[in-house]
Formats: C-alpha cells, structure tokens, sequence
DNA sequence: TGCGCAATACTCGTCTGCGAGTACTCGTAG
DNA sequence: CTACGAGTACTCGCAGACGAGTATTGCGCA
C-alpha cells in the first residue's frame, strides 16, 4: 500500500487553510482555529511547523518568501501547488470513502471491564453516560448557535458528532440496564470472581487453551 | 493533569496478558492475538520491547531473568508487580468511564468534504456505507462464531462495535438520502461553486471574516 | 509616560513509535 | 539427510510528534 507522504492529519488541515490564499505557520494555525478545525485536529505548534516543512519537501506547498512588513520576526509565507491541491482532493475522498478500523479507548476499556468487578463497572457506565450527555448537548448547542449563521452544509460534521454521541449513549444505557437488571448472564459467577477469585469450572477449563 | 507514565495503549494489553502469569515479551504478543486483542489494539513489533522497557523502568513489571531452555536465544521474562495491577485497574477505569476527544478521522473528511463537488461526495457515501455493511457483517460472524464458546460478558466490547458501526451506517444512509432526494438546501449553490468556481453573495460576505 | 501582559512567530531538543533487519531453530518434503 | 520455509525472539536507528522555551512587539491602563 500507498502511505501518504505527509501521514499526520495536521498536514491535511494546513492544506485547507492554504486553499484560498498563500499564509504563513502562525497564520494557518490561526484560521483553523477560529474555523473550529481544532475539534478534527489538535493543533500542536511543535508539529505544525515539521508538517509545513514536510509538505513543502514533498512539493504540496512552496516558499513565496515574503519578509513582508516591518516589526514581526521574519515570516516565510507558503502557496498551496497543483500537487498540493490533487493530495488535499485525494486525501479527503479517501476519508470520506474508505474505513479503516480505528479502535475507540472505549473499546479497549469493554474489552478489559472485567477486573473492574460488576459494581465498579456500573458506577463507571454511569460517568461515561452523564460524560456522553453532557458532550451531546454542548455539541447541540453550538449547532443551534452557528445555524442562523452558516448553511447546514458547513456544519454536517456536528451533526454527526451529535449523531455517533448519542448512539453511544444509547448503547451505554443498554448495557447498564442488562447489568442493574440482572438480566446479562454470568453476572454472579462474575461478582463471585470478583470477590474471592475463583471462577467456575466451565471458564476454569476455557482459560487452558 | 497527570498524564500515564507509559501512555502507549499497547502498554496496557501487555499489563492485561501479564495479569495471569509472567510471561516473555514474544509470547506476550502471541497471547494477545490469540485472544483477538489485536482489534483492540494493533500489536508492532518495534513498539513492544520499547513499551516493555518502559513498564518495567516504572516499576510495573519486573524481570524474572529466566534464561531457561536450551535452543531458542535468550528470553528475559517479565512479571507484573502489585504496582502495575494497579496501574492496569486504573487505566481500564479511566477508559471505561471517561469520554476524552478522540476525532474520527471520517469527521475530518467530512467536515472538508466540500471540494468534492455534491456527486463524488455521494460515490464516495456510498462506498462508505457499503464497507460498513461489510464490517458489521463480519463482526457479526465473529460473534456468531464465538457464542457457544463463550458468556456474552466476554464479547461485549463485539457488540460494542458492531452497535457504532451500525449507527455510523445509519446516518450515512440518512445524510445519502438527503443529498439524493435534493433536500439538504444549498445543493445547488454548492454545484455551481464546484463547477465554476463562483459562490453566492451570501457566502462570499460570510468568507470575509 | 511607563508597566506589564497578551499576542506573534517561531526554535530546539527530547522522547516515542515503529519498520526493517537479523540470527537462530525446528519441522518436513523431496 | 539436507535445504528451505515458517516460526521464534529480538535489535537498531531513523523519522516524526510534541512540550517548553524564547524573543519581539503592540496595546490597554494607570
């Protein structure tokens, strides 16, 4: 397989803040963040200007050398090329259009829950689903704030967010209700391991292989 | 903020395959992609003993120094200390329960997905949603697969994914839909501006700022 | 008029992640 | 009985990510 030339996301972030008009580092930083591209991609300055550097290696972005104005501490200002252009293109569709598998933490965490013994597990469930409500309701919140200002379009990232936060909500509160219910089985032998640290003979024979 | 002393997700799958027995470096990462955990988290070879190193520099695994059988070269093997139990409980808390912004890499795409013009946009969805029917598929056989094997409580992180991906498939759907059937508004201003450049006055005072 | 603080615009050095190599050994097909 | 491919068990060194520092300037406020 291909790997992209410039692999960090910050690099794709620097190329859309360079589409409509040559910038300098600081510059580019700044727009992204004003534009709310930082909720993509956390802007580190100790990454940005290796990236920038990366890009121009590779020929995405060149030099217009503009010491420009009195004051400020010299700047190199950067123009986006053809090439740049056709990565920034290439790079987007394949976002949209191919998954490829990144493991959420949360996953990890599912995965590990049992050392954590049922009650802890609960209590923990809980914290992640007040944390998920929380989030969905900032995230709304902006959406409402930003709508008389922008077309919808600009803002369908939100709406996913709000979308994939909640589903998850909803699988959390699921779950949870299989747990205090009683009705996921294994919860005693479970509870029981927990406790002295024995687990029945069924799993005992399941751990040799 | 505290951040981990060994960040490294992998750092947490050796400390989980270490729990039951001490075991060498190799054989930790042949246990973990026996028991699948390689979905969880993607095992490298280079990042291994670095992370080994690190727990054990923490004080969370100590080296047994069993130099052992005759044949193979020398194996150093490690085990877990009550400070890396601890360590581990903790961590598996913290992912439980506690949401941290962890952006998709499909957000991004989405929230650039402008420059596509609304037709490749709607080829790419499409693809997108189709590999999502496909992982979904999967993981459901996988479960399937692992059912009379095993209690659901050890396949929950399964359902975990199979549950998001599901979601996922649904709001592409939903987005596709609206995108096709012409009602998400400024479809066709966004047509024109991919074709010939030229945005609404609207837009064109909203880009000012 | 002078003080300090925020903003500007980076640089530097460390620390981590990891791909690619290495070297040895066992089973087995010819 | 031997050659080779698959497994075993690492090592090495580079490239990339990032935190923390630095130096300058402009502006508000007293």
């Amino acid at each position: 397989m291909k790997r992209r030339k410039v692999g960090n996301m910050l690099g794709l972030a620097v190329l859309s803040a360079v589409m409509d008009r040559p910038r300098h580092p600081y510059e580019m930083a700044a727009v992204l963040k004003e534009r709310g591209k930082e909720a993509d991609v956390p802007i580190k300055w100790g990454s940005l200007y290796t990236v920038v550097a990366n890009l121009e290696k590779h020929g995405f972005l060149e030099a217009v050398e503009s010491v420009k104005d009195g004051g400020r501490p010299e700047r190199t200002v950067y123009r986006i090329t053809p090439a740049g252009r056709a990565e920034y293109e290439d790079w987007v569709r394949e976002l949209v259009g191919t998954v490829e598998p990144e493991p959420p933490r949360f996953r990890s965490g599912l995965s590990m829950i049992g050392i954590l013994g049922p009650d802890q597990a609960i209590g923990r469930l809980r914290e992640r689903l007040e944390q998920l409500g929380e989030r969905a309701a900032k995230q709304r919140a902006v959406l409402d704030q930003l709508r008389p200002l922008m077309p919808r379009m600009f803002m369908i990232e939100i709406e996913y967010d709000i979308a994939m936060t909640e589903a998850e909500a909803r699988w959390v509160r699921g779950f949870l209700d299989e747990l205090t219910s009683g009705t996921m089985p294994g919860l005693d032998a479970w509870r029981r391991w927990y406790e002295t640290g024995e687990l029945p003979d069924d799993l005992g024979a399941l751990v040799e292989e």
